[in-house]
DNA sequence: GCCAACGTTGGC
DNA sequence: GCCAACGTTGGC
């Protein structure tokens, strides 16, 4: 069982859209490095949903992965943004997995209070530069984000 | 809207 | 294999 986050900017893909679709297929991943963590993950996972840009950036919810990782699916597509042409059905370059909806946050853990907290120090996504969409997040740090998220 | 930080591409 | 040029991300 492990814990991740996950980026999305809110203008294309929202807590909200993602409340509403109930799940989604993770897809347009186009990081190496991000790769490598889909592949990493296994059902029951669960990820932090991140708003990155936006009124206020932060972390508004949770969804839960539903499969291990398959072959993005847009890769192939022409006429999608993320196709790819170095990308054979044979051999896919990247992946993706199916995540659903848990829940949206009382109470979302923003990018400011992330960086302030001391017992959140270390988080990738509060280091200056990071730009992974997907990234593995600790056991303590989970817990406490959960915590901020549920408090009144 | 700006631009620094970053990742990737491609010429050599 | 190096690295300059380019395109993109994402905080501000």
């Amino acid at each position: 069982m492990s814990y991740w986050l996950i980026k999305s900017e809110p203008s294309s893909y929202s807590i909200d859209d993602m409340a509403r679709d109930k799940s989604a297929d993770w897809t347009g991943i186009r990081n190496y490095q991000a790769r490598n963590f889909i592949r990493e993950m296994k059902p029951s996972d669960i990820c932090l949903f991140y708003h990155s840009g936006g009124e206020e950036k932060g972390i508004y919810g949770l969804v839960k992965v539903m499969s291990s990782a398959k072959p993005d699916e847009t890769q192939f597509k022409r006429s999608d943004s993320h196709f790819d042409p170095k990308s054979t059905e044979e051999k896919p370059i990247w992946y993706s997995v199916e995540v659903k909806f848990v829940e949206k946050f009382i109470a979302p853990v923003y990018l400011s209070e992330i960086k302030r907290d001391p017992q959140l120090s270390g988080m990738v996504v509060a280091q200056q530069g990071s730009r992974l969409s997907v990234q593995p997040v600790s056991p303590p740090h989970y817990e406490h984000i959960i915590k901020l998220a549920h408090r009144k």
